[in-house]
RNA sequence: CGCGGGGUAGAGCAGUUUGGCAGCUCGUCUGGCUCAUAACCAGGAGGUCGCAGGUUCAAAUCCUGCCCCCGCAA
């Protein structure tokens, strides 16, 4: 088979938030005929008269033109409009939804899915929240033939890529999109012309991963400065990390959203949770090993503002007990 | 009509319940001290108390309407 005619291989892609609009982008400027996108419904943001919520895939395919489904169920009527585009190959990043095992092998070249992990590890709805926030230094993408099951299809090929310890949901997501980008344009053509051969996942190293919720983010003083970096660094978007400050005999929600994380001081440990001044203009929250610098948080109601300036309106926060 | 917190000096906040001189911490400016400093001492500038209307001798404070910011829920 010739280039040429595998780039005539006709696509539906399915996916939802920036990494799948990325890819998506990505299979659009190498000129695969994308006949379809389907991704998650719009939804509004009370509160905020105008403001609907609309996918990044959405935006990317009303800016090129492709055709849109936004199904509440993948019902007959979205099997209907498929099977009436009938497609070659369905691609999947980032969906959202668990798609049915006789939608996905309508198309000749069934149903790839495109999955930020290195599988079989990190299975499931968060694989790159959970990356960070297992404190892992290495993840990856993996491309996989999809099966009625949780990310348990058979491998068509896997690219790693090292976390740096900097690295949070924004950079490392940035990351796997690249990495997840270029293995799609590569696989897709050894894939169609039947050269590569696929790979069973061995179960025993699987681990799963769940949707995270808001209580995630809520923050344990009695975990290491290091787990509790982690966390924040995965869960940068959403939900956040927090804790419970009690201000006024009233218990508030405190969101952290800049942290830096360091060692104890030597011979210096307060209580669990405790706020002290850990250096001439630095604020430290003491966890069970290490401190949690703190440089921008927020209370309930309130806007974000750096600790210092904070510290100007609640002095009282200095020998304070977060929950 | 989803629930709730908030808007007071450049920043962060008190004061509103019970109407009565516009406050606190930080920053900033001037001077002092100092080898020196983000330290310390003295002094100063900086306000339409979100907007509009109402009540009152008197409104940041009470009443009515509106605008804006944020948390929760979705």
């Amino acid at each position: 088979m010739t280039e040429t005619e595998i780039k005539k291989t006709t696509i539906v892609f399915m996916g939802t938030p920036d990494i799948a609009s990325i890819v998506l982008e990505s299979l659009h400027l190498e000129n695969y005929p994308i006949l379809g996108v389907v991704t998650q419904p719009d939804y509004k943001l009370k509160n905020k008269d105008e403001d609907e919520y609309i996918s990044p895939v959405k935006k990317l395919a009303l800016e090129k033109n492709i055709p849109i489904y936004q199904p509440q169920k993948l019902d007959d009527d979205f099997k209907k409009w498929l099977k009436n585009l009938s497609p070659d190959l369905i691609i999947v990043t980032a969906f959202g939804k668990i798609i049915p095992r006789d939608i996905l092998e309508i198309p000749k070249f069934k149903s790839l899915n495109v999955h930020a992990s290195l599988l079989p590890k990190l299975r499931g709805a968060s694989p790159i929240q959970n990356a960070l926030a297992n404190g892992m230094n290495e993840t990856g993408i993996t491309i996989m033939l999809m099966d009625e099951g949780i990310d348990t299809g058979d491998i068509l090929s896997q690219k790693s890529i090292i976390i740096d310890p900097q690295d949070d949901y924004i950079t490392l997501t940035g990351k796997l999109a690249v990495a997840a980008s270029s293995l799609i344009l590569k696989t897709i053509p050894s894939w169609i012309d039947g050269s590569l051969a696929p790979t069973k996942q061995d179960s025993n190293g699987a681990t799963m991963c769940q949707l995270i919720e808001k209580s995630d983010g809520k923050i344990n003083w009695d975990e290491d400065a290091q787990d509790i970096y982690n966390k924040f660094r995965a869960f940068r978007v959403w939900p956040g990390i927090f804790t419970f400050w009690e201000n006024k005999n009233n218990l508030q929600k405190l969101s952290l959203n800049q942290i830096i994380v360091e060692k104890d001081k030597l011979g210096e440990k307060h209580h669990l949770g405790e706020v002290f001044k850990y250096s001439e203009n630095e604020v430290g929250v003491q966890t069970n090993s290490g401190v949690i610098i703190l440089e921008k948080i927020q209370l309930a109601g309130k806007n974000e503002t750096p600790v210092n300036d904070f510290l100007n309106g609640y002095p009282d926060f200095i020998g304070s007990i977060l929950k």
